[in-house]
DNA sequence: ATCGACCTTCCAGGGCACTGGAAGGTCAAG
DNA sequence: CTTGACCTTCCAGTGCCCTGGAAGGTCGAT
């Protein structure tokens, strides 16, 4: 009883050949069973796995940091205390992140507003451009 | 009279050596005046030129986008018009980051809320691990 | 003469998650 | 038998901005 060449998983999870096989590469999948013919031969499994992949990375977890969880669970134990220590460094990383890119805004916003209200011939040569 | 040695420019304008031969090669600064053993030989206005470009890095423009700036200027052009553009631009592209940084914060939020709550038995193999 | 601090060029890597392409094997349908 | 869709491996490149290191030349002071 053979599974899902890679084509088919590849649509059936939404992402592509090449993707599955850099994950596997990557450490995130298993090495797949093989046909005689030494095609890639999936479980349904791998679908859960994947949808987990999948989440993962839309909570903005780097493929590392999911495979550290994977891993975990595949010694047998549960990651959730693992998991929401990721998910707490990434809220803290985030807040950072919204802090920098509110402030750099706020700038740019303010040299617009000059650019918007002065006149260009005053530039002068060594400022290149006194918007900026 | 010769002017600055590329230590004393770095030294100067707060980069590195490195830093500097890189931006020669990248376009940003004009090839530099050689002394006669070779050493760079760099006059003071390259210190305004590296300002510049100090401030449309920290307005997050890329080396491309200043160089394409100082190229303007360079022909002896008023590059304001082209500045106000690209921070016009810059502008909307941060605005798009910090609307989907701010969706992602509320979707990591409730997912550590859920943890917060919840019982890590209940995670299930083909979850992996359901707070995520 | 020699030391150490500087300078030169050139090549390679790094972080992140793929993506592209070449060269070739396999399989089912017509 | 051929076509075309699929699969395989391996190598290299993408984008951004440097950064590291090797191998060697130059300068000023001792």
């Amino acid at each position: 009883m053979s599974g899902m060449r890679i084509g088919e998983v590849a649509q059936a999870s939404g992402t592509t050949t090449k993707t599955l096989r850099y994950y596997e590469e990557f450490g995130l999948l298993p090495a797949a069973d093989r046909t005689p013919a030494g095609y890639r031969d999936y479980g349904l499994d791998v679908l859960d796995r994947l949808d987990f992949i999948g989440r993962g990375q839309a909570a903005g977890l780097t493929l590392a940091q999911i495979g550290q969880v994977l891993d975990i669970r595949d010694r047998g134990q549960a990651p959730c205390q693992h998991v929401t220590d990721l998910l707490d460094t990434r809220l803290e990383v985030i807040d950072r992140q919204l802090a920098e890119l509110a402030q750099l805004r706020a700038k740019i916003a303010d040299l617009r507003e000059d650019a918007a209200a002065g006149d260009p011939a005053t530039c002068s040569p060594e400022d290149v451009c006194r918007y900026l």
